[in-house]
DNA sequence: ACCTGAACACCGTTCAAGT
DNA sequence: ACCTGAACACCGTTCAAGT
């Protein structure tokens, strides 16, 4: 036994690779040595390099429709379409660059998208609809993504470049003559309660289209 | 003359690679071959190709700026909003893979920001408060980098695996079961149509807030 | 000041050969 | 069925040397 190398050995093992090492340094050459394997025997479980972030995306996602189906059905859609917003940002947010990486990237797995189903069932009993409750799911999706590539590019840069993120200093950047930009700045908040907020507003956005 | 490459030459041709080649096309070697120089020319001017794409991104969202700035002064904060984020959502369309190439990528340049100012200043006149103002704009740019991520992906399956866009063959590879995803898929609109409909719920969010 | 030639360490990928 | 050794074409980058 412990010979032979999975597929699924391998996803886990590039996902943990890209946190410690960023997306340069997810190599097929330095995968294949956490594997503790050379590097061609990957390709013996993958077309190629593409077929691994494709891989990676879909594993990421699939724990989001998990994470979705274990919910208790809530109240209305709002409440479900909050909860599935919260759920993916914080996959997103498991790994270095998440957002980047794994949005637009074509989901290799059907099951990601059946999902919806009863998403539309009750959001339709409950009198939205179909398209409209389809426009949710993706106008909700597309705010996590661009709110959380935001979000973790800040993070990082906070990490290499703290000049760029301290306040002062971005102050000193901006230069003279902006101060409602500067000011602007020195209110801004982060992280959850600034996620809820903006999801409020998108929310809200949804609630008036639904209902008039 | 002729002799002499600049840095604003090499960032066009970067981006023009980048355009026809995609992002892997985007290498030095073929960036240099373009200019008519050798590789390590492209050194004297510009310190790593991070730098370079850094560049690249600050080109673009200075040409947002450029087009923001020469618009006529709106009605009010919606159309001021509405306008910011059609420009930028054309200027990402401009470039492939622009939505992911260009957002959350450092500004490198402080008037992309200080661009803000007028906007501020006349948004808190009509009576908006500072912060409120401030989260419009970032949430209106995270909806566009998320719309057209989205929206860039499916243009480009759709130029080369035609058989995950087309409608048919997408309710065959989704299985059974699923009527009202299937369903949703054929009732669904692309491009400016759709852009708009979703620009207009978030800025019915806003609005919701703005006016309590 | 601006560029080239040559070189370095490192990629992704292929393929014949091993077990 | 699953993996290795060796090789190929190609990267980004450095640096001494040229003009």
């Amino acid at each position: 036994m412990a010979k032979g190398i999975t597929r699924e050995q391998i996803v886990t093992a590039a996902l943990s690779l890209l946190d410690d090492k960023g997306l340069d340094g997810l190599t097929v050459r330095a995968l294949a040595a956490r594997l503790e394997v050379r590097p061609p025997a990957l390709y013996w479980h993958m077309r190629n390099k593409q077929e691994l972030l494709d891989e990676m995306s879909t594993a990421v996602m699939r724990r989001v429709t998990t994470a979705v189906l274990a919910l208790p059905p809530a109240d209305g859609w709002r409440e479900d379409l909050a909860a599935y917003a919260r759920i993916l940002r914080s996959e997103f947010l498991l790994h270095r660059d998440g957002a980047r990486i794994f949005s637009g990237t074509r989901i290799a797995d059907p099951d990601v998208v059946r999902m919806k189903e009863p998403w539309l069932a009750r959001w339709t009993a409950q009198g939205v609809g179909l398209a409209d409750a389809d426009d949710a799911i993706d106008l909700a999706v597309a705010f996590v993504v661009g709110f959380v590539i935001e979000e973790q590019e800040q993070q990082q840069s906070a990490g290499t470049d703290p000049s760029r993120y301290s306040i002062d200093q971005r102050d000193a950047w901006l230069g003279p003559d902006v101060p409602l930009v500067k000011e602007a700045g020195h209110l801004r908040d982060h992280g959850d309660q600034r996620f809820e907020r903006h999801l409020g507003i998108v929310l809200d956005g949804l609630a008036a289209r639904f209902d008039s």
